[in-house]
DNA sequence: ACCTGAACACCGTTCAAGT
DNA sequence: ACCTGAACACCGTTCAAGT
């Protein structure tokens, strides 16, 4: 095993047997599981190549691109959200439920949701989750112009907020970055920064930018209910108004 | 001029007379242009210290490392948001101010957007904005947990939202990528897509998970006017409850 | 204190060649 | 159709040496 540039420890998968000829779907399967177990900067096409134990140009032949890896990668993730029956229950408790759904599956693979985020890879994938949403916020009279309102809103809101939640603390900076940080965040002067002083039981490595550890390590529930709660009250008052 | 991988084609700075002897400030600074005009990927040590008209190991005399230029990046961007004066406005009003401010500081730097919603850089920096935001929701009677609640419910929120919207189209991917992803969404079939296909209008290249055009093209203002109102209105809902 | 020049251990990707 | 082996043009980072 050669050393890892990542430090922080993540479950190591099974050395999976793998099939040969190789296939498409195995080379997806195993980039996944790669990029849960190393990050996304220590993810290498020759990385992947060792773990399937072939030659990084079999890699190519199989799918073209490092890109499109990432790509195939998130569609992987994306089928694993359980979407509840649109049918089942009213536009704002699906919403929620799906909201929930999307979130869980991103904690399964939280190197995985910055990409989400963050890259137009997510484009690619899934008219299906898409169509789904689509049609819940048009029963719940959203319509027209307000309908890709309302979906921009709400699904950016959803994707981003988890993409903050999850992450990366980086592997780049010092290892003992986050014992620095935390004492560089409890030393905050009471005459510059009055309101985090006053409430620091309630901010240090609770709140955004005053965190050491990353949504992964310690997720943010509560924030995420109340911001939950939030997109959705305001999605109610914007269909009162019209 | 070395060919460029990238080829979307950014605003070229002119060439800055360079300082010498170099000093922090002017790397960082050059590093911010580079990454402006040629993007994340294509911002390299190597490209910086050319820009420079230095060696490699001359930026890395003044700056530790690839991940503290990019640190050292986001705080100079997040300085360029204008703040508005918390005492001139009632705090939902102020929050929106805070919400456009931070939005256009970052269409400013479409290639660092993704930094800041997806790395933890952006804890390193600027409690000065993290001090501001929780004064107001202090006042607006958030206190403690709610306190922390509301504060990571809503900058998530706005730092998510805006990472989503400028999240960028990969270079990697073939040149005419956009051209088949649109015919890929036009010729999307009516019976599994009924909502998307009744209304391509109004979602084509104008919502998420269905546009070949990355947010710095092609903003999406009035999505995000929603999006703003939807969290505002839910603080509100929230504010009610308590 | 700041810069030069070269080196090390990697990358993604391609290509000619094998079976 | 699928794999091997080697190569090309890059990376980030370090180090001994110069001024």
């Amino acid at each position: 095993v050669p050393a890892k540039r990542s430090d922080r420890s993540r479950k190591q998968s099974p050395p999976t047997t793998i099939s040969s000829p190789l296939d498409r779907d195995t080379v997806v399967r195993e980039a996944l599981a790669l990029i849960d177990d190393v990050g996304l900067e220590a993810f290498t096409m020759r990385a992947l190549a060792q773990r399937l134990a072939t030659y990084p140009a079999t890699v190519y032949w199989h799918v073209g691109n490092r890109g499109e890896v990432l790509s195939a990668v998130i569609e992987v993730v994306f089928d694993e959200i359980v979407l509840p029956d649109p049918d089942a229950a009213p536009w704002d408790e699906w919403l929620g439920q799906f909201a929930r759904a999307y979130r869980t599956a991103m904690h399964r693979h939280p190197n995985v949701s910055a990409l989400v985020a963050t890259r137009a890879y997510a484009r690619v994938t899934a008219p299906r989750l898409t169509e789904t949403i689509l049609s819940v916020l048009d029963r719940a009279a959203f319509h027209d112009e307000d309908l890709a309102a309302a979906f921009n809103a709400f699904v950016g809101s959803v994707v981003g907020w988890v993409g903050c939640e999850l992450g990366t603390i980086d592997d780049d900076l010092d290892a003992d970055w986050s014992a620095n940080y935390e004492t560089q965040v409890r030393e905050l002067s009471s005459d510059v920064f009055p309101t985090i002083t006053a409430n620091m039981t309630h901010l240090a490595d609770q709140v955004f930018s005053l965190r050491w550890h990353g949504g992964d390590e310690k997720p943010l529930d509560a924030s995420f209910e109340l911001a939950l709660q939030m997109w959705i009250d305001g999605l109610r008052a914007r269909r009162r108004r019209r």
